[in-house]
DNA sequence: ACATCTTTGTGACAATTTTCACGACATAAG
DNA sequence: CTTATGTCGTGAAAATTGTCACAAAGATGT
């Protein structure tokens, strides 16, 4: 399962990226794409595209560019568009609320499964066609889920995360400003809104000529 | 204003982070701080904060490590935490909603001070004690306001960015799959979260012993 | 068939970022 | 005063990431 070939992370991050690219070209019955109009399109440099295309070996041909359809068919498989990861959704509360009602499902290999909160009223509900739980239901209903999204009040964050790790889950994207301590093997991805907000206006005041900037 | 000694951008993306868990230790009453306890409470290596402290020249003392104090009060004035960003939201959904709600003025330098939408029924209320206008006055309203929160149909993205920096804003932190095209000295910082999802799920999936990422 | 045009894949290089490891100084204790 | 311990700031090295620029391969047009 786990490649042995290590593709840089920069570029692992883009992938999704690419990937959705991808499917609206085909979408719009585009046939073929060359590095330099993706490039426009997801605003990174043709080259790095070139780069982080050729560690899957010749995708391209040269003078003609990327056949949408194969590499499309290529992503798909690459980043496990069939087999759909089920996650879990702690505390659904504003944020949390708002993912629920977002299908994250379309054109996308994730699907929220179920919910946890530790409020009476919203436990028994339903949203977006997600059940919700409550949380000390966790351990229970946690069987095959191995992914979470954590948007619980920061004082809980730590806690909860690690009775999701004792339940078999190994990755967690956290939306609360706590960095939460994990062991070896268990991946987090923070998101760290306020972090961001603060960040752009610190790049707006001392980098005023930059433009773009990955979050 | 904008300085001329150019600190990292890897590091400037730090500083907001450093900044709210030196401000916990103030509030917990903590008097110093080492490079090595920080690093352990934000999870980045304590090399690698001392070397992004001594950007700023020596902020701290050897044998002691940093008075928390000081150096609360040196990132408030380096992150302009005494003047308030004014920020506008665009588009009041899911999402919009969620971050009205938050309040991110809270041991933070930005304020969202307006947000418009569409919808009719919406235009005219209140949500966490923001304004809602109509989109059609945005030119009109947006006087002071330079950085914006993008949180429309990924159909209406780039149209609003456009309309967006004719009215002055210099930054926008954008939450829409678009990949939104800007003229050079605006800044857009794209926070993809399908992408994060995916990005998770590929990492948990071939980098199983790593642990930590940043977003 | 041939000349011309396109675009890939990549070696070489450049830039950025992280980490190591140690001299220098601070503090505390005896 | 001397020693033991702790911690910073930083030169140097390592690791990671991004960019340039071009030969090679194939596409396109006449
Ligand atoms: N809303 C935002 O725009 C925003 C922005 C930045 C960061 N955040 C962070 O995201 C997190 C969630 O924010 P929010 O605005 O949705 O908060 P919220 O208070 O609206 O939602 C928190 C939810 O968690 C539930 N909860 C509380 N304790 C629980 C427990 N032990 N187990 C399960 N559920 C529990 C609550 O019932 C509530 O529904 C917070 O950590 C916040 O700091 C939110
Ligand atoms: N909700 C999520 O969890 C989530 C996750 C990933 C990405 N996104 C992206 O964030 C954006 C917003 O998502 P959402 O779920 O809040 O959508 P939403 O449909 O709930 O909200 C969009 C809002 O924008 C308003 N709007 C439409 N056209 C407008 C215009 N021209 N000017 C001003 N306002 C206008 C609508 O009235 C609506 O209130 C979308 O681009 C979506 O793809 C959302």
């Amino acid at each position: 399962m786990s490649e042995q070939n290590k593709i840089p992370q920069a570029t692992a991050k883009r992938l999704p990226l690419y990937y959705r690219f991808i499917n609206n070209l085909h979408i719009q019955g585009k046939l073929r794409v060359s590095s330099k109009e993706l490039s426009e399109a997801v605003k990174v440099d043709s080259a790095t595209i070139r780069r982080d295309f050729s560690y899957f070996g010749a995708l391209g041909k040269k003078g003609y560019g990327y056949n949408v359809e194969y590499l499309l068919e290529f992503f798909r498989k690459t980043l496990d568009q069939d087999e759909k990861t089920p996650v879990a959704l702690i505390g659904v509360g504003n944020l949390g609320t708002a993912f629920l009602n977002y299908n994250f499902t379309k054109n996308n290999n994730t699907k929220i499964e179920m919910a946890f909160d530790a409020d009476p009223n919203k436990v028994g509900t339903e949203i977006g066609g997600v059940p919700i739980y409550h949380i000390d239901e966790l351990e229970q209903k946690l069987s095959e889920v191995q992914a979470a999204i954590l948007t619980v009040p920061l004082a809980e964050a730590q806690n909860i995360t690690e009775r999701l790790i004792k339940s078999g889950v190994t990755g967690i994207l956290n939306f609360t400003p706590a960095r939460i301590t994990v062991p070896e093997g268990v991946r987090v991805h923070h998101i760290d809104l306020s972090v961001e907000l603060q960040s752009l206006v610190y790049f707006m005041k001392h980098y005023p000529l930059d433009t773009d900037e990955e979050a």
